[in-house]
DNA sequence: AGAGTATCTGAACGCGCGTTCAGTTCAATC
DNA sequence: GATTGAACTGAACGCGCGTTCAGATACTCT
């Protein structure tokens, strides 16, 4: 299925993919049901499952594939070498992608409770992944004496929830620019973590 | 209904109200059914009905009665003069507030996209008036020239993003008490609010 | 033109949902 | 001991759920 040459529709499974997004993160998971995101992309409910094996790995799938891709773009980027630097880069980095995907981001923090417990340890240990990240830039700067962070977990734990927060509020119709809010933030996290 | 002289339960309605939020909190409000929370009371489904108009109506209640607990324990508490006592007393205030009531937290962020339209209004004003609260603070100090925030309103909230985050980690076995963490969210609010 | 195949429809499956309500239970009152 | 009335049961209501699948459809390839 989905193969190089498809009869109907060679894009439905983004397609599928696109319009699940948009309404578990607008309704939540359990309140969306399969014949309305069908009806999203212009099927009948049944037509889904010749793209996922049910509903549980759709929005695995859609979990998955938002944190590969934070944690693939992280490490694609160029950054220099201080702790300092690493820190600006991080706050910069997590404040814009997570601007460009509202929704990826909205389901990747609240339907966690929804997934198998089996998907939730691998979308739990990509979560890690990425808290490491932040973690050990903050270990090294404090380190080097360039930060004052008693506990680096904690205070990555911190920094993350202050900076995830920015998609609660931000709009792009909204005063601020997105430049002007990732130097907000790095004012913030700047200052939050000083020695 | 559940006067002075009840034939059998007096105590069902508060005993209704606990287990929904248990049960909303773990499974979201989507998830969990009338029968399941009667489960727990101990009742069948339709005597909740005795305490209840219906099932929105009581995710309604549990996260109103939360705000008005939250402000009307804001207001209520002892607190200095100076825009720097304010925010300590603040940060300190909402980590302790918070941890205590990790259910009602959780629900009150994260059922919002399920309350109907006029609660949803009714919810997010006593939210508007909780974060208008650190706001304040945020600009008087600012005008004193103890912080150095350039926005007020986006300061409040990230940092009330940032406290609110530790419910997402806290474990009453863990390895902090209440009052480090209080500590640590303390020192890095004062730094990241500082002139 | 005909075969092959990926795709989708439309109906059906059993099930659990929120909610209602006539009837039952039981403690308090007279 | 009869009456009251709050509390609760148990069954029922219509409905929508996730999922399956036989059959129809429409495209590609020979």
């Amino acid at each position: 299925m989905a193969r190089t040459s498809g009869s109907h529709s060679e894009i439905t499974g983004p397609r599928l993919r696109a319009a699940a997004q948009a309404l578990f993160a607008r309704h939540g998971y359990a309140a969306v049901s399969m014949r309305r995101i069908a009806a999203e992309v212009g099927v009948q409910a049944g037509a889904l499952y010749n793209y996922i094996p049910d509903k549980q790995g759709l929005l695995f799938e859609l979990m998955k594939s938002h944190l590969d891709e934070l944690l693939a773009a992280w490490e694609t980027l160029p950054k220099g070498v201080g702790a300092r630097d690493a820190l600006e880069a991080f706050t910069r980095f997590h404040v814009r992608f997570h601007l460009d995907r509202p929704d990826a981001v909205f389901i990747a923090y609240m339907e966690l409770r929804n997934l198998d417990p089996a998907n939730f340890r691998a979308i739990e240990a990509l979560r890690r992944r990425y808290e490491t990240v932040l973690e050990d830039i903050l270990r090294q700067g404090a380190a080097e004496g360039a930060f004052d962070v008693a506990d680096s977990k904690h205070a990555a734990f911190a920094v993350i929830a202050m900076l995830t927060g920015v998609t609660t509020w931000y709009r792009d119709e909204g005063r601020l620019s997105r430049a002007e809010v990732e130097d907000l933030y790095w004012s913030m996290v700047r200052k939050a973590v000083s020695a």
